[in-house]
DNA sequence: ACTATTGGTTAGTATTGACTTACCAAATGT
DNA sequence: ACATTTGGTAAGTCAATACTAACCAATAGT
């Protein structure tokens, strides 16, 4: 659950893909895998590393499995880079005053 | 320039930890291996995708070569991430407001 | 019970890319 | 001019992983 794996699972394009799907709303895996150009295992799989890292949930309906975004990994995330993206342009500016001194 | 090469640029852990150094401030390369546990050339091959994502610049120095954080393309990933997590999440209100109808 | 549908899992392959070693180029000092 | 320092580049290797095909498990319908 660490932001490093979330990173790391949308690195990829296709995993990237597959979440970008899911932003328009939840979709059962035959849904998510007809509309890219990669077989359903792959998907499968690809959802499981999402899933994984935090970034989506699952939930049983009938024979379907319906995948959704989870709303407070993506959240954990985004908070994360806030932070991280603040520090560094600190530091930076901090940087900056010390050669200009 | 895109925001999909930053995503891949940060996705390595040693790339990351290139990056993360140069948070603490800008350096020279033959300072950031020695922090690292990888060879010189490593950490230039590592730099040279950074700087092409957009997320580091470098400057002549003498005979050195110092590196330091993008602020402009890691104020637009940030930008573009805050956009993107906003639409994620509103679009899944959205979905969930529709089941519930 | 049998069939159909959905999707997770396994095994194997092929590609990608991170890394090292060796080499080369450019700037500085003596 | 020559040696030194710094770092980018090229070639080759090896490990990681995205992908497919085949298989299996579970649920629903008849």
């Amino acid at each position: 659950m660490t932001y490093e794996r979330k990173f790391e699972a949308l690195a990829v394009p296709t995993r990237r893909a597959v979440f970008e799907r899911l932003i328009a709303g939840p979709s059962s895996v035959g849904a998510l895998a007809e509309g890219l150009p990669v077989s359903r295992p792959a998907v499968s799989q690809h959802l499981k590393v999402l899933k994984d890292a935090g970034l989506v949930v699952e939930r049983r309906e009938g024979v379907r499995r319906i995948y959704r975004l989870d709303t407070d990994g993506i959240r954990e995330m985004r908070n994360y880079f806030d932070r991280f993206w603040d520090d560094a342009l600190e530091a930076y500016q901090r940087s900056l005053e010390a050669s200009d001194a």
